[in-house]
DNA sequence: GTCATTTTCCAAAACGTTTCGGATATAAGG
DNA sequence: CCTTATATCCGAAACGTTTTGGAAAATGAC
């Protein structure tokens, strides 16, 4: 049997990366000729061949327009609700989209149509060390259900700062195709945040208080929020109450301290610059701050601080200086995260809800976006949580 | 000069929502013949007409063709980079490119190329409940990490099961147009799941071993991490160890209590069925469950958590009967979520690396979807963090 | 100088959808 | 019966890319 076999080794000229046509031509030419041996080919051709042969069959709607017996028009416009085509046709056609298991193509759709009905949430700390505060998680989480109970799709985009320099924000938005963005976690020298206003791309700015016509924001009443601490520590008896705030770049910051010096002057006492210091918003450098702070200035016996994990670094502070919270010094912080209520004593802080945030964000630009423009800007509560970390001046 | 004016109320009646042509028209000409006049048009053509006005030009590859006085196909042989086209001309192009600030439109691209460069991540549990282990955060962080690095767009599949009844899995993909997915979260009996063996779409579960075709999977050594555990207990000198689990219906759990079975038996002493009892993975269950082990069984002095959340449970059950933790009760957590730290006493847990598990997840996604086929699995290691939730036996 | 190859370019088709501008047949109004 | 409006359908163009299959010019080999 096997000697009937004609065995051939065929050795072809590599095909160069150009696509080069004569030489190429050739080649199928030749392996036509060969069709009717069975071969063996290790060429690049392979994986074309198997590319083919794995494409998956999807139905169009063109496969429905055939069975069906109609026009891809008819069949576009019976799935679309439309009232130029007969009901009984609709039932027809739906019922054969469900048979063989129809779904539309949205990039086709998208790009007819020229709206990807997708939104890009910009984050900028998707990172390991975001995970504390899980602010950029609470966000997300939000904008997610907001934006799926809309039928939107929510495409992230993370910008490393190594990214950022080779694509601008217009660029970003545009490739993706998406409708509109929403931006978090920016600061206000962010190059990014200029572009925002410039581009006509939609774009709702979380606690970053800029409005144009095609940007909105959303933000907490920080100020207030900051009033009810400083009030609360106030009540308590403190006189002397120091502030580590983030750092002047950033909006909610400058916020918190309006308020700081707000509820300080109502009550009647005078704010002393030198208690207020920065923080960076991070526990480490607060927690080095607060040292100092608490070493100068023995008499200060509360701290309110513009975010729990800086609250966390100077209830550190306290306690390497023997001091115990709430008893020697009283701290609140603000945000409320997870671990407030956790912690070692239960922190008490400012409220937000961050989710909500992340929800009205999605709400007020897909209502953009679908031209009810309303207005562009939305304020949230805070509301104070009383723990442990404040006692009453004795 | 006002008299000069001729003011003309139309009265239009109103259009169907049906696309009726010939009065359709007739509007039209109507509308061609007051050409002349000013008129305020409060009509539903309104809105298509500002839709036509504020289209923004973007540049596509034809305008720059058209710049450069060369063809589409050039331009886009250029853009990416093939050997045929003259370097001189390609310069020219991309000279153009960035003048008109170009940037390509991924739509018709995927559309053309039935590639979308776009993955799907499946998360069952983003909503306001499951913050508090950042698990989902964690592995969303890791994906987009690797995803962005690879040039991918990530978008998020939410899934409230409401929706899931509405749309399949294979729906929810082909429609977006993902190329691949990862699932986090879901239960074994989950009807995703099945559907995800059965489709031909590329996907990478999380901590579920299936493994097939198209279907990978990344997960931890379970079954080493809880030996670690449960060793850690013995060598403190434990001998009555018990173990709160998930719930049968989680591999995790199944390897977690193998892992469990195997080190109390490989340390000679015989496993106890009833001291192994299911918390579902909630913290308030879990504190039921032990508040009923440690009445029943009060020789217990060590417990092993399938889950951080679980372990602080047990531990404010401990405290409501009045034992100290570590000194009465030994607990000891899985997972390392950011709280375990800072709790009281802080919680010794095996700590999974749950970024990376994202992380390695779209990397194997992305793989497989290049053709880089090599394995279809990655087990990860674990690691034991001694903290302060454990103590020797006195 | 001739033939083969390489370089450089291009027109046209395709991807799957929506929309535009009708066409046809039927119903309503007079 | 004629006119006009309605209901139902359709062909073709468009969206912005990539890819196919070549063509023309330049270069090299002999």
């Amino acid at each position: 049997m096997l000697t009937n076999f004609l065995f051939m080794i065929v050795v072809m000229r590599p095909l160069k990366a150009n696509r080069l046509t004569s030489s190429f031509t050739l080649h199928k030419f030749f392996l036509f000729l060969l069709q009717p041996f069975s071969f063996v080919c290790y060429d690049s051709f392979m994986e074309n061949i198997r590319n083919v042969l794995e494409e998956y069959n999807v139905t169009t709607i063109k496969d429905i327009a055939r069975v069906a017996g109609v026009s891809v028009t008819t069949v576009s416009r019976a799935l679309n609700g439309y009232s130029d085509v007969n009901e009984k046709t609709r039932a027809k056609i739906m019922q054969i989209a469900k048979e063989l298991n129809y779904s539309p193509n949205t990039l086709a759709r998208g790009l007819v149509m020229k709206k990807s009905k997708t939104i890009g949430l910009l984050v900028s700390g998707l990172s390991r060390e975001s995970m504390k505060d899980q602010i950029t998680f609470s966000v997300l989480a939000g904008v997610n259900e907001f934006v799926s109970e809309q039928d939107y799709d929510l495409v992230l985009f993370s910008t490393n700062s190594t990214k950022q320099r080779e694509k601008t924000y217009t660029q970003l938005c545009r490739e993706r195709r998406v409708d509109g963005a929403i931006i978090q976690g920016i600061k206000t020298d962010d190059p990014y945040l200029k572009e925002v206003v410039e581009s006509d791309i939609p774009c709702i700015l979380i606690d970053i208080p800029i409005e144009s016509d095609t940007v909105g924001y959303v933000t907490t009443d920080n100020v207030l929020g900051a009033r009810k601490a400083v009030n609360h520590l106030l009540d308590l008896g403190h006189k002397h109450i120091g502030m580590i705030n983030g750092h002047s770049r950033a909006f909610v910051s400058q916020r918190r301290l309006e308020g700081y010096i707000d509820a300080i002057q109502a009550s009647g006492l005078s704010v002393k610059k030198e208690w207020i210091v920065d923080g960076k918003f991070e526990e480490e450098k607060a927690r080095e701050e607060a040292l100092k702070l608490l070493k100068k200035y023995p008499e200060i016996t509360a701290i309110f601080c513009a975010s729990d994990l800086m609250a966390f670094g100077a209830i550190k502070a306290a306690n390497e200086l023997g001091k115990n919270v709430p008893n020697d010094l009283s701290v609140v912080g603000y945000d409320d995260i997870t671990l407030a209520a956790y912690s070692n004593p239960p922190l008490t802080t400012v409220s937000q809800n961050i989710f909500e945030l992340g929800y009205q964000s999605a709400n007020l630009l897909i209502n953009m976006l679908e031209g009810n423009l309303e207005q562009h800007m939305i304020t949230l509560n805070t509301k104070l949580m009383i723990r442990e970390s404040t006692a009453a001046l004795k």
